[in-house]
RNA sequence: GUGGACGUAGCUCAGUUGGUUAGAGUCCCAGAUUGUGAUUCUGGUUGUCGUGGGUUCGAGUCCCAUCGUCCACCCCA
């Protein structure tokens, strides 16, 4: 035990039990953005670090110490990708398809942030994201934050709140920081050592500090919202009218502001008070600043990124069932004949019936210890295979979990029955 | 990075003021029923007590370190 190897701090093993959840939330994710014209990107799981200090903020923590960076062989400094909106907006300059395009784009991939693990949230943690390009206006907001609606929609999650807010364009927002620096400084020795820090890091983040001490100081600041620009309180208006008209709740929270340095206007975030601490399923924003910064031409951006750990997590207290794997049919072999003959019996009823899962007993086995494997397989049906099977050319059925009596019945009429099965089950 | 709680069979957990060979339930295997599961009965396997040091005649129990898990801060999806 002393030389046991275990996982990685705060990288999960995702088992069998967990996997069934997970690969419905792919599909109904993939469904919602396929249905809304995004196509698929499948980017690599590590960029050059530089990427990454130039998109996400040389002073954010995620730069300073969360990014596991490691050098090349040619002494080149690489990153595992903390997030998925620069290596897309590389691969969009790269490949030329965001130049006087519109594309709309969907991910699903492992991240990367070494912080200490806790409850949603993980070392290695999955994202699902979209990045749309080349639109200005706030209707792309619109779409993109009632795709999300309708994402919990599909999944039945409920208790999500929206959130959203402006930060402006990038002048706006760097004008009102300043103002904001000023004020705070007037009050420096009032400010705790969280928010001193942030000062110097991400002042905006003050007004969301959770100290109740510094209400006062926070409610009296300069207000984001009345330092708009004229362009961004329009482009606000607008998303919020076109939000509205499609049905989509949000509240407007003026102390929402995103931790990474790209966003500019609309921000959003879909937060749960079901999760404890780590209530964003979901955030994303405009950022239309970054193409032009990472040395494309300068393009508009919207996206957004939810986590899946979270959003399964939700789901699970929420109750949703599993994907259901288990088999329908358990084949019980007994003899070496009964066993020879098994392997092509299986293969020939899984080629007549779609959708069919059956389970062939391996490792042999008493009829009793087959059958209970059988019963502890979840499966509906026992075929039992035997040497008076053979004899008679046919194969047993029992129902496992239905009154309905035992019975032999050659493959044809076996496969009748197996059919039932898999259109009453799932 | 900071603070707190916790690590005992595969799983869920007991284990007294430090005292012989560390327990229960469950799971798994076999039998009762030589071709029939889930119930019942009988028997059986399962542990470097997270790891490494220390105190002690003696440590699962006390002390230190370390690794890990969980919760919160911070940060974020």
């Amino acid at each position: 035990m002393s030389q046991q190897i275990q996982a990685v701090r705060g990288m999960n093993d995702l088992l069998p039990e967990q996997t069934g959840l997970w690969r419905h939330v792919e599909r109904v994710l993939r469904a919602v953005f396929e249905g809304h014209g995004y196509r698929e990107v499948r980017l690599p799981l590590v960029e050059k670090t530089e990427l990454f200090r130039r998109s996400i903020g040389e002073v954010t923590d995620i730069v300073e110490k969360e990014m596991y960076s490691f050098e090349d062989l040619n002494k080149e400094s690489l990153s595992l990708r903390p997030e998925g909106t620069a290596g897309c907006v590389r691969a969009g300059i790269e490949h030329g398809f965001l130049h006087n395009q519109t594309p709309r784009l969907w991910y699903l991939g492992a991240m990367f942030r070494h912080e200490r693990p806790q409850k949603g949230r993980y070392r290695q943690f999955h994202q699902a994201g979209v990045e749309t390009y080349g639109m200005t206006g706030p209707d792309i907001d619109a779409e993109l934050i009632a795709m999300s609606a309708a994402l919990w929609r599909s999944l039945g999650v409920t208790g999500l709140q929206l959130q959203i807010n402006s930060l402006g364009t990038v002048a706006a927002r760097h004008a009102y920081r300043e103002k904001l620096v000023e004020y705070f400084k007037q009050y420096e020795t009032q400010l705790d050592e969280d928010s001193r820090r942030r000062l110097l890091t991400n002042p905006l983040r003050i007004l969301d500090s959770k100290n109740p001490d510094l209400k006062s100081l926070i409610e009296g600041a300069p207000r984001l919202l009345e330092h708009l620009d004229e362009e961004s309180r329009t482009h606000f208006d607008r998303l919020k009218n076109l939000l509205a008209a499609c049905g989509v709740e949000f509240v407007v929270n003026e102390r929402l502001v995103r931790g990474l340095d790209y966003y500019t206007k609309t921000v959003f975030e879909w937060v749960t008070d079901q999760l404890g601490a780590q209530g964003t399923v979901c955030a994303g924003g405009r950022y239309d600043g970054l193409v032009e910064q990472l040395g494309g031409k300068a393009t508009p951006a919207v996206g957004f990124a939810l986590g899946m750990e979270r959003l399964l997590a939700l789901l699970e207290v929420q109750g949703s069932q599993s994907l259901e794997d288990t088999p329908h049919v358990y084949l019980i072999l007994v003899g070496e004949s009964a066993e020879r003959a098994g392997l092509s019996l299986a293969a020939t009823l899984r080629g007549q019936i779609p959708g069919l899962r059956l389970l062939m007993n391996c490792g042999g086995g008493s009829f009793k210890a087959q059958f209970k494997r059988a019963d502890k397989s979840g499966a509906e049906i026992a075929l039992v295979l035997g040497d008076e099977e053979l004899e008679k050319g046919a194969v047993g059925v029992k129902f496992l979990r239905a009154d309905r009596p035992q019975q032999q019945q050659p493959v044809e009429q076996v496969a009748a029955l197996l059919r039932e099965a898999v259109s009453n089950g799932s």
